[in-house]
DNA sequence: GCTGCTGTTGTACGATCGTTCAACAACGTA
DNA sequence: TACGTTGTTGAACGATCGTACAACAGCAGC
């Protein structure tokens, strides 16, 4: 009785379950990743531990640094993805919205007040990755490489605005000189008005709905093509 | 020759140094909280140890607890001192400043975008704290007990403002419901662009020069004044 | 069914962590 | 000068950290 293994498994005879399962590196990479960010959102600093991690992953303390050649490479590859899925997703939002700067405008905004962005998990996980920014050179490089999509994105949506916004007087006659500085100074200033606002909201989410910020910001860059 | 020690001393021979010299609580508690704020601009999350901390501090492991029950007590003091330091700060420039509502919120503005608040150091420690914030009730209590301050000096600043602005045609007559949301926004609005243009330059000071960050602030005042 | 590769396991190691505690010593007081 | 208070020291403890490594085992190819 106790012997009778199903004939249709390959290795018949105690049918004894695998102790574990095979996978490409590639996708043993992304969970090791997934398992980083998840462990960030629910235990703060604390959970970047190989033990933490490995565990929130299902297996065993000595694979992350057979898949990473150290704790601070699968930190920085979990920065890296949590970076471009963020960039991503509001460039995603961008390219579906209707086709006028404003629309896009709004998709960006609208994009960046929602999950899985607004998020407070996520505020608490960027929040350890900006603590960790000065001291490793690692995560510098990452931080550089994402970071020019997304001034590239905003520019680009600002600067689409403010020429329509301005053409119908004064055309830039020779090296538009003066209203140059206006796209810096109006990026920067987007950029502050967008992170504080997302920044605040994560921080006490009662204090305010996202259709306000929204609308904030929407009347800050009405106001800048004003003039 | 080798025994002539200086009678003017009052344990005289033997001229030892002493080991260590005894300070009151009060002074050694402050001598530690400043020893960690240190270590978190020097060193960030990992300057957060008892062994890091002390030898910031010139003093031996087992002296901070007999100073504070444990390392998060410590910690916990250390961001309430760097809480009230900033607000003080800024409490104290107010006062300063011309009696004027615009003055006041001018010289809010220049000592929000100036040193010892505006330093890339400064944002190191804070985005530490801010790490700890969610796992951590003792920094929650401070945050709770100290930023109460800031919001009722920046909202007072801002309601003279608005109500300098407005008083000419139409006074409240009945319960002013119209020009109160706006207050609340305006708070939310202004303290987002203050603290995103912050961030910002803390992350990158070559971007822009502060004064540009509180004329920026100054604008949007204005245009907040102007309706 | 057997073999080879390689993804995976889990123990072990040295370092460092926060905390405890008995002993020491600086300094006010008598 | 001798004493008592108490701020201070530094060794020691158990826990946990990141990493290394030898053994194991899943699975493809023959």
């Amino acid at each position: 009785m106790s012997g009778g293994g199903s004939p249709s498994r390959k290795r018949a005879a105690r049918a004894r379950p695998p102790r574990f399962e095979r996978q490409l590196p590639q996708q043993r990479r992304q969970a090791l990743i997934d398992a980083t960010i998840e462990c960030l959102k629910r235990y703060g600093h604390e959970g970047l531990s190989i033990r933490t991690i490995s565990a929130q992953a299902g297996v065993s303390v000595g694979l992350i640094n057979h898949h990473f050649p150290n704790k601070n490479q699968l930190i920085a590859a979990a920065y890296r993805h949590f970076n471009s899925e963020l960039v991503g997703g509001l460039q995603a939002a961008v390219a579906r919205a209707a086709d006028s700067p404003r629309a896009r405008m709004r998709a960006f905004l609208e994009a960046s007040f929602c999950p899985p962005n607004l998020d407070q998990d996520a505020l608490a996980v960027w929040v350890v990755f900006w603590g960790l920014y000065r001291h490793s050179r690692l995560i510098q490089r990452v931080q550089r490489d994402t970071y020019r999509g997304y001034v590239r994105l905003l520019r680009g949506m600002l600067a689409e605005l403010l020429a329509q916004a301005r053409p119908p007087h004064r055309r830039p006659r020779r090296g538009a000189r003066a209203a140059r500085p206006d796209l810096r100074l109006a990026a920067i200033g987007l950029t502050a008005l967008l992170d504080g606002l997302w920044l605040e909201w994560c921080l006490q989410p009662s204090a305010f709905r996202p259709a306000e910020a929204v609308a904030l910001c929407e009347a800050w860059v009405q106001a800048l093509c004003r003039g």
